[in-house]
DNA sequence: ACCTGAACACCGTTCAAGT
DNA sequence: ACCTGAACACCGTTCAAGT
């Protein structure tokens, strides 16, 4: 073998990881609409194409990224209780996923997830079955917690975003052009939601939703 | 007044009524992602300029033509029990939004919602009052159903965009190179849901959520 | 192997000019 | 008032060429 096999020829500019964390900083800094695959090779003081080469395409950039924040997440404790086990799993999923909003995209197709998240489902499931329920329904609960969880986290996003730009969005000023009259009960309807809208409240509709799922006497 | 006041000039050439219908058949035969102002204009024989002309700008756009569906639904009846009133108006946002995916971007900020949307909602609150809830829990349990019902959305609307697209989009692509092992779990997986998937089941998820939100002895 | 530059096929929107 | 054409500031991705 020769030695000097390394650190020969032009170093690598680019690499994976500089590419995640480039990405990563964007991410956080400036939301998900302003990483693109122009910006983030300007970024990095490089050339779109050059991104290619490292990675697939956006879609393969986007699955890394959120790879590499599963894996920085704690492990998730499991309680014995199985009802309590069925919410924490769907805790770990909200707060997973509350990180990472640029990710919905990838995830809202089912099953296409990586593994962390798998083994959170296949802990969720266990637990309703643990809670008396067969197979079927187990499975069902899981998917009805599931679309809560994705609806409610559509909506808090939303939300952000439209606060981070203001209140003049097109939207907001369609809103304005078609309704006047509704526009003040909206905005009334508006500051009760930003109340509602403060941790626990994801908590306390996911113990409903799941009290519904476990009840007895449903076939 | 001058009686020749119409019929002078040149012919208008597009309309709103026009502009609408030509975005709802694009809709309806190739999707939202195929709708864009170059797109109609183009199939309009005309500029993408002179839409601007009629529409403030593309989210107007999508907003009359959230409006133009949601006029051409029936009514909705509405049954006297309360507790089947609340999962007839959720049945009705459900089917409402089944038929415009295109406009989830648009209503996922909460209360913007046009007239006939609003109205449902307001039955829904005071159905989830005569249930016994008191306001605040009645508005509650309207965000709990409604977010179960985006989230069941969501993924319908992305698995119909996968079957439409076949199986080979960018993310299946990735979801092979990233875990081999993972992939036929997935596709197992997979074949459940689209199982699952059929009419009935958002109804039957939808039972035992409002049946949660509506137990007694909760705080 | 790694990177560049030009190009393809798109976006929504603005601006100045035409009739 | 209604419409056009050119332009601005973007996208993701492909292709052919450079080192």
């Amino acid at each position: 073998m020769e030695s000097r096999s390394r650190r020969v020829g032009r170093p690598r500019r680019l690499s994976r990881e500089a590419i995640l964390r480039t990405a990563e900083r964007i991410l956080t800094e400036e939301g998900a609409e302003h990483l693109s695959m122009r910006r983030l090779a300007k970024d990095m003081s490089s050339t779109p194409m050059a991104l290619y080469h490292h990675v697939r395409d956006k879609d393969e950039l986007l699955l890394l990224l959120l790879e590499v924040r599963t894996a920085r997440l704690p492990p998730a404790e499991l309680p014995h209780e199985p009802r309590e086990r069925l919410l924490a799993g769907a805790r770990s999923l909200h707060e997973m996923l509350a990180d990472s909003p640029w990710a919905m995209d990838a995830l809202t197709p089912d099953g296409r997830v990586n593994t962390p998240t798998r083994r959170i489902v296949e802990t969720m499931i266990d637990a309703a079955v643990a809670c008396g329920l067969n197979h079927e329904r187990a499975r069902h609960a899981y998917r009805v917690i599931w679309y809560y969880t994705l609806g409610e986290l559509l909506v808090r996003f939303h939300r952000e975003r439209a606060r981070r730009q203001g209140d003049s969005t097109p939207w907001e000023r369609a809103m304005h052009s078609l309704d006047p009259v509704a526009f003040p009960l909206l905005a009334g309807l508006g500051a009760q939601l930003t109340e509602i809208a403060g941790t626990g409240h994801y908590q306390r509709g996911l113990e409903a939703v799941v009290d519904g799922l476990l009840r007895k006497g449903v076939a």
